[in-house]
DNA sequence: TCTGGGGTCCTAGGACCC
DNA sequence: TCTGGGGTCCTAGGACCC
């Protein structure tokens, strides 16, 4: 049987979300900022027509904003997430196979459906009636196809917020006209090095030589050229495979100094890691501790990274807060003013696993065990973060700017929006 | 005042072993 | 006198994605 896949794509995600809830926002341009309202990370159409790129650092448009009325949100990721579970939720109804990609898109298996084009129009009607959010969908038998698809799809929405790439013949007039650096898997450098062997569209990449390309792009490469022709080689994810590194790390909203503010930031990060670690029953060996300065400042610039080996896997907050701290305290330098820190926990693998050092107190060891389940039960009944260890602050003064967020509509009772 | 955060995959090169 | 070569594992760094 033939592949093929669909790929729905919410259409200015954060911002639509903040439209959902907030009807004067129609038609009127939107951004949305990053964490500590740094840059756009999400724009409406009116925005883009504004010429907002994304990634813009908001103090470099604020005149631009204010002359165009534009309206500006801080990021709120407990609505989005939820309007996404939302989404999500829909499709899967519609498909018995899904991938969620991303907080914003997922794949659909759509081999063998009669009439792929008008599924996906009840997909994307469904959606809107369901959560209000404007939806894309495209389709093609390689995710590749499909992604490109939906491209096209959401430049030409106002026609149809649907493009079907299953026919050889459609793919040609939209790969011809495709620009290389847009393809999913070639970003900045491979496009340079693809225009340097005269290759700028799609069809031109769909018909080089593999070999002349891998060796370029290595096999990412070849792979993405198969994908063009129409051969599958990136297969549906189905079940979200666990996670192999945990990130946790965030900009300071004022300038830090002193050894105990970074050791709270530490701490509050290292919980938030390991409180996923645990939502995964994984245990981590590692973790990596990093403080920075701001690169964008003229000031004495500091980048240091610890690494610390953990002797006996586990996903205790405390004791992983512990061997952060050791970390830290190696890297930290006086009188450096640092804008950022963060750690990375990895070397992870399933909690059954874990070898009991020769010197462990076992006894120390599922005691851990027992407390962190019980403040997970509590934080996840009470809200995240009620219950936190000591060593994360009480005040965090140097916690985040997020001064223009809408209301948790979604998930708090307070924020619940009001009909009148 | 002012520039995000969290992931994955691939490769090259070093360490180590026999 | 002669000082190999192949395999594996690990890590850092690059590139990409949303």
């Amino acid at each position: 049987m033939n592949t093929c896949f669909a790929l729905v794509d919410c259409n200015s995600f954060y911002a639509s979300c903040e439209r959902v809830f907030n009807p004067k926002l129609r038609n009127q341009p939107v951004i949305v900022l990053s964490n500590n309202d740094g840059v756009v990370v999400a724009r409406s159409d009116e925005a883009k027509a504004l010429g907002i790129k994304m990634g813009t650092p908001l103090h470099l448009i604020k005149e631009l904003v204010r002359r165009n009325r534009v309206y500006v949100y801080s990021s709120n990721y407990a609505l989005y997430g939820d309007m996404s579970n939302r989404v999500m939720n829909i499709m899967t109804t519609y498909a018995p196979e899904m991938e969620v990609y991303s907080i914003d898109e997922a794949f659909l298996n759509f081999s063998g459906v009669s009439n792929v084009k008008n599924l996906a129009h009840q997909i994307h009607q469904a959606i809107l009636n369901g959560t209000g959010l404007p939806v894309c969908v495209g389709i093609g038998p390689t995710k590749v196809l499909a992604k490109i698809a939906n491209a096209f799809a959401k430049k030409n929405k106002k026609i149809s917020p649907v493009c079907d790439l299953s026919e050889i013949s459609s793919r040609n007039t939209v790969l011809d006209s495709f620009p290389i650096e847009d393809i999913w898997g070639i970003g900045l450098k491979s496009a340079e090095k693809l225009k340097n062997l005269g290759i700028f569209t799609g069809k031109e990449l769909r018909d080089s030589d593999t070999d002349k390309i891998e060796n370029t792009l290595t096999v990412v490469g070849r792979r993405i050229v198969l994908e063009l022709r129409g051969i599958s080689c990136l297969a549906l994810e189905t079940v979200k495979p666990d996670k192999k590194q945990i990130i946790s790390s965030r900009s300071f909203g004022k300038p830090v100094y002193a050894l105990e503010e970074l050791k709270e930031s530490i701490s509050s990060y290292v919980e938030r890691a390991a409180e996923k670690l645990r939502h995964q029953s994984s245990v981590c060996g590692h973790m990596q501790v990093f403080v920075h300065t701001n690169r964008f400042k003229a000031v004495q610039q500091y980048f240091n990274t610890a690494s610390i080996q953990i002797p006996t896997p586990t996903s205790a907050s405390n004791v992983l807060v512990k061997a952060a701290f050791q970390g830290l305290e190696k890297i930290y330098k006086e009188g450096i003013e640092y804008k950022k820190s963060g750690v990375i926990i990895s070397d992870i693998g399933p909690v059954g696993l874990v070898q009991l050092g020769l010197f462990d107190a076992g006894k120390s060891y599922f005691q851990d065990e027992k407390i962190m389940k019980v403040m997970d039960k509590i934080n996840q009944s009470k809200g995240l973060s009620s219950i936190r260890l000591g060593s994360s602050g009480i005040n965090q003064d140097w916690k985040l700017r997020s001064e223009l967020k809408s209301p948790h509509y979604t998930t708090r009772w307070n924020d619940l929006p009001k009909a009148r």
